[in-house]
DNA sequence: CTGTAAGTTGCAGAATTTTTCAACTGGTCG
DNA sequence: CGACCAGTTGAAAAATTCTGCAACTTACAG
């Protein structure tokens, strides 16, 4: 019945899900806490169409839930150890700054080819 | 000097840069160590060039590092754990689909709309 | 030198994703 | 009811990313 997905797939998926500044400063004030549409759009600088379509990969992807409050609409994270993953992130993300591997690794490609 | 980018941006195009099928299983196959890029190829079905555009995706990102030994180029991890954080994101797509997330949240959104 | 295997690169076309604008739904208030 | 505010949706244009083919480089064998 599922759409039998091989597992590596779904990851790359889930980390294309991931791969949005928008999407990511969501998944980040999320972590303190629900937080209505309202906030997130103060917080973030970017249109509320825009925001909307950003947060609905996030809802299509099963990340965050919507509920509705009023008028408002609040989101959350739907469980999971996000802090943990942007944690695993940061930290591959410093060692690689720290051994000089983006920047170096792009100068690298256009200088003395050593492939 | 250095192309000043805020974190969050930074976060996302790492996250992008997972986020391709081949790419995620070169990464996950060189957990166990360099591999030459003829044992890549044998063990992930893709044309040659495409892998080698992926590798380079790779490579520029600075996640891993190639070296050219006689004819072959052996690829490895260039530090951080990943492991780490691809058990992150397995614990969290675990947790998703065990709460009907990534199938049943498709399904919400297109029958009886809560929002 | 010639031929060949291993990889990479340049590109063009195809496919996806982003962004933006306009229109729309649900509540709230007077 | 009528006017708004909060968000969402649909769709088209713009920007990115992917894929596959042909050409090229480097190393090695004969």
């Amino acid at each position: 019945m599922t759409g039998r997905v091989p597992l590596y797939q779904a990851k790359a998926e889930f980390f294309r899900m991931l791969g949005h500044p928008v999407r990511i400063r969501v998944l980040e004030l999320l972590q303190d806490g629900p937080m209505p549409v309202r906030d997130l759009l103060a917080a973030i600088e970017v249109e509320p169409s825009n925001l909307s379509q950003q947060l609905a990969v996030l809802r299509r992807s099963g990340i965050v839930t919507a509920v509705r409050d009023g008028s408002t609409v609040v989101y959350a994270l739907a469980g999971g150890d996000v802090a943990a993953l942007m944690r695993a992130a940061r930290r591959i993300l410093t060692e690689m700054a720290a051994g000089q591997a983006g920047l170096l690794a792009e100068l690298r490609e256009t200088e003395a080819h050593p492939l």
